[in-house]
DNA sequence: AATCTCACG
DNA sequence: ACGTACGTGAGATTA
């Protein structure tokens, strides 16, 4: 029999620090709890313990003053954020059938001791999983320590038995005891013998055993002088520090093991209280029912769902849907064809098929601006419709969309797991309907939710249209010149093979240069080149660092060119050429529901990461193109977050500067140097530059420094000089920290949030990264809510003149429409028109459009 | 699956 | 003593 005991406060102590502060929604801390059962999991599986105790502290106020190393640093007690977490640990573990024990006027520790104490009886085996050193004085026949330790940043458990630590430190485990009173330690407030480390303490208690042994007959010891003086100075330190370092093995707590076997899980319970931390996965990895979730606050809909067969069920669907003018439908969609519709009404489900005779009436009610539906992913039914040249209108709520203004956050907005988030009780009977017969009682939730947060017309008015706008853009796609960028590859492939063979030479040896590891073998140790900086796992070979060692061997710069054509040829001529469709065109996928600000992201490929800073990569611009007979319009906003930023903070220089239409960084750098605008030098505008970007970002001196290479000193002298200039940003940016920190979230001018758990942390680095968010969301969010309003505004615009321009490519800043050559004019002006005004600020809003057959062409 | 590197706004 | 700008996605290597 195996009893495993755990230290619950160091191990949560470990967890709540080696993993970033997670809250769920409602602010509730859980970062702790996570990583607690990432650890216990990993135990359970690696022992299978017939039984569990997890020992906690209960301090009397006057007892041994032993603290966690983490309160070293200089903290008092346990933060609050962490604090929270510590009854819920202990109620999961009971429902999970573990023990829970506690003392009054006992640590973990000495319960540790005390269970250790009386493993070999009943042929019980103990194994103590902690963090904490001290524990091994507890090992002995039965009894080991699995001790969690961190090793080159990574988190790793050692096992201590006996022969283990006779291993490491030549004692027996209770030596160490002896050890310590030597020695001392600082953490724990045990002052040892002055003058006596590590070293001179394991020599002592090698050689003589014992605190007595040592004592009994100083004088005769076989020591040095100076030693025997501090030991006989410190001999009360060294007793008085024995007592305090040993471990009390008889708190009073039932000492027959059978006591601690595992007990059945509580299974309802336990899933219950996971899904209100949120933490769904682990409702899976331990194998608990999704579905018996207790509801919270709303009866279940179990009992009203009906499944109705498909065919059956149309022609009353249709009935009831233009008599209520509602309809509550999920798309089952498969290669932009619409399979099925699942609908909800009048509390029954079903799943209707295309094949069912009448599908036509349905697919009417889905366009008909006048019956209003809720959906789940408006995108897959609009790019479905869209492909037969139809067009759902009507829509009011999307829960997927919804569930992403609520909280940006989270990962899956699927109709189930909204529906667990937002406590909306499942039904008993799971049918094939996708979810569908949750989603009116969800999207009931959803709409209250969002109410609340005043984000409805975000939703309505911004976020479904533009899921049309975005299905209609992946459907059209753009056309790439497959030849033209083959051979693009090609030519890249033979400078490749060039680079490679040179470089080979000049190292002197063949290896992978994609790899890392063996690069920085061949640069560090080989070449002997100096490392500059560290990554996680070794040297890090980045462009930074082979740039600054250009001059130091030949085979740097030519390792610099071989990963950029290499970069090219894989990313973007062998990527692309892969994902070309059969009608010549890439269509990327644009996900709205993605980034923590609420830009929209490209994927499969990214086309909002084409080249075009360097040359050689801007070339590639050139495989974009208009079809035959149509030409391409360009159109991006100029420096849309600082304008932004301007309005936000009321500035009134900065918004006077940017309506006089000057150029923003010549301004900022006659500002922050101090000279007429006339003699900013290049040099002067481009440092300006970089400080107005560090502003949107948040900025920190040492960034700054390294960015545009001065010195930290100076950084912060145009930091300085800056927001004493535009003493409005100074003051909007404190403002945005403080209105964060008592929100909860950061706010865009539309409404869009971003929760911000991180500025309640207790680590510096977190809090400091959160500041930053909290300056940068508002500035980088309002702009993605202007330029989504802007495509709206020009999708509906196009539609509207009856062109057949359209709206192909976004690329954070910039639209891309193609347009019929006879129309290209036209669709330009109309671009910069309902770009420009698109939202109504302080500062004008200012778009630079201009037109080519290729999108190397039609970009500045 | 995690890490490193690098492309974009 | 540490780790430094905000937001993304993809390819290659390595564990």
């Amino acid at each position: 029999m195996r009893l495993l005991v755990l230290d619950g406060n160091s191990i949560i102590n470990r967890a709540f620090y080696g993993i970033k502060l997670l809250t769920t929604k409602d602010g509730r801390y859980t970062n702790g709890l996570y990583g607690f059962l990432l650890i216990l999991h990993k135990l359970k599986e690696e022992l299978k313990p017939d039984g569990i105790a997890a020992a906690f502290d209960l301090h009397a106020p006057t007892f041994r003053h032993k603290e966690y190393a983490e309160y070293k640093a200089g903290r008092k007690g346990m933060p609050d954020e962490l604090r929270q977490q510590m009854p819920v640990l202990k109620e999961m573990l009971t429902l999970m059938g573990c023990h829970v024990l506690e003392h009054e006027g006992y640590e973990a520790d000495d319960i540790l001791g005390t269970l250790a104490a009386s493993a070999g009886e009943k042929g019980w085996e103990c194994v103590i999983a902690t963090g904490d050193r001290d524990s091994l004085q507890l090992v002995r026949e039965g009894v080991s320590v699995m001790l969690a330790c961190t090793k080159l940043g990574k988190p790793e458990t050692i096992v201590y038995d006996t022969a283990a630590i006779n291993e490491k430190y030549g004692l027996a485990p209770q030596q160490l005891i002896e050890l310590k009173a030597l020695m001392g330690d600082a953490s724990d407030n045990i002052p040892g013998v002055p003058g006596v480390g590590e070293k001179t303490g394991l020599e002592l208690v090698r050689r003589y055993g014992s605190l007595e042994n040592i004592y009994n007959d100083l004088d005769s010891l076989d020591i040095k002088a100076g030693v025997r003086e501090k030991l006989r100075a410190g001999r009360d330190s060294a007793f008085l520090s024995r007592k305090l370092g040993t471990i009390c093995c008889e708190v009073p707590i039932e000492r027959d093991l059978d006591t601690y076997k595992l007990e059945q899980m509580k299974a309802p319970e336990l899933s219950a209280m996971l899904a209100r931390l949120e933490f769904f996965s682990w409702i899976e990895k331990l194998g608990l029912d999704l579905a018996v979730q207790t509801p919270l606050g709303e009866q279940p809909v179990s009992d009203r769902v009906v499944t109705v067969e498909g065919g059956e069920a149309l022609p009353e669907l249709l009935e009831w849907t233009d008599k209520n003018k509602q309809l509550d439908m999920t798309a089952q969609v498969e290669n932009l064809k619409l399979n099925a519709v699942a609908v909800s009404f009048g509390g029954r489900s079903a799943v209707i098929s295309a094949q069912t005779d009448g599908f036509d009436e349905l697919k009417k009610r889905i366009c008909d601006g006048n019956i209003n539906k809720r959906v789940a992913d408006t995108k897959t039914l609009c790019a479905a419709l869209l492909n037969e040249g139809m067009q759902p209108g009507g829509i009011v709520m999307d829960t997927m969309l919804a569930g992403y203004l609520l909280n940006p956050l989270s990962s899956d907005y699927s109709i189930g797991r909204l529906a667990q988030e937002y406590g909306v009780a499942a039904p008993t009977v799971e049918g094939g309907d996708g979810g569908v017969s949750l989603l009116p009682a969800v999207a009931d939730r959803l709409e209250g939710e969002l109410k609340a947060h005043g984000q409805e017309a975000l939703l309505r008015d911004v976020e479904i249209p533009l899921a049309n706008v975005l299905a209609d853009m992946e459907n059209n796609g753009f056309e790439v010149d497959i030849q033209g960028i083959t051979e693009f590859g090609d030519m890249l492939g033979k400078r490749i093979d060039d680079l490679q063979r040179e470089i080979t030479t000049a190292v002197g040896y063949e290896f992978n240069l994609n790899s890392p590891k063996q690069l920085s073998k061949a640069l560090f140790e080989d070449l002997g080149l100096p490392a500059k900086k560290k990554t996680k796992t070794g040297y890090s070979t980045n462009a930074e660092v082979l740039e600054s060692l250009r001059n130091a061997h030949p085979a740097v710069a030519m390792l610099l060119d071989y990963r950029t054509l290499t970069k090219l040829k894989s990313t973007y001529c062998d990527g692309l050429l892969k994902v070309v469709g059969d009608d010549g065109r890439i269509h990327t996928s644009f996900n709205q529901t993605e980034t923590r600000t609420g830009r929209i992201s490209s994927t499969e490929p990214n086309l909002q990461n084409i080249p075009v800073r360097q040359e050689l990569g801007r070339e590639l611009r050139r495989f974009f193109r208009a079809q035959e007979g149509w030409t391409l319009c360009d159109a991006d906003y100029s420096q849309i977050e600082l304008r932004v930023l301007a309005h936000m903070a009321e500035d009134k220089d900065m918004i006077s500067a940017f309506n006089k239409g000057t150029d923003i960084h010549s301004v900022t750098a006659s500002q922050v140097f101090d000279v007429p605008e006339e003699m900013v030098t290049p040099l002067m505008r481009s440092r300006a530059k970089a400080v107005n970007f560090g502003i949107v970002y948040g900025i920190g001196a040492h960034s700054l420094s390294e960015d545009i290479g001065v010195s930290y000193g100076e950084a912060k002298r145009y930091i300085e000089q800056y927001l004493e200039h535009y003493s409005g940003v100074a003051k909007f940016m404190d403002s945005m920290i403080e209105l964060a920190r008592e929100r909860g979230y950061a706010q865009t001018l539309f409404a869009r949030r971003r929760p911000l758990p991180e500025l309640k942390a207790t680590n510096a680095v977190m809090r400091s990264f959160g500041e930053r968010v909290a300056r940068n969301t508002p500035i980088q969010g309002t702009a993605a809510d202007i330029i989504k309003i802007a495509m709206v505004r020009v999708y509906n615009r196009l539609k509207k003149e009856g062109m057949k321009a359209r709206l192909i490519l976004q690329v954070h800043d910039e639209l891309i429409v193609e347009a019929p050559l006879e129309e290209a004019e036209k669709a330009a002006a109309l671009l910069k028109e309902e770009m420009e005004s698109a939202a109504d600020m302080a500062v004008k809003l200012a778009a630079d459009v201009q037109i080519g057959r290729t999108w190397y062409d039609a970009k500045g």
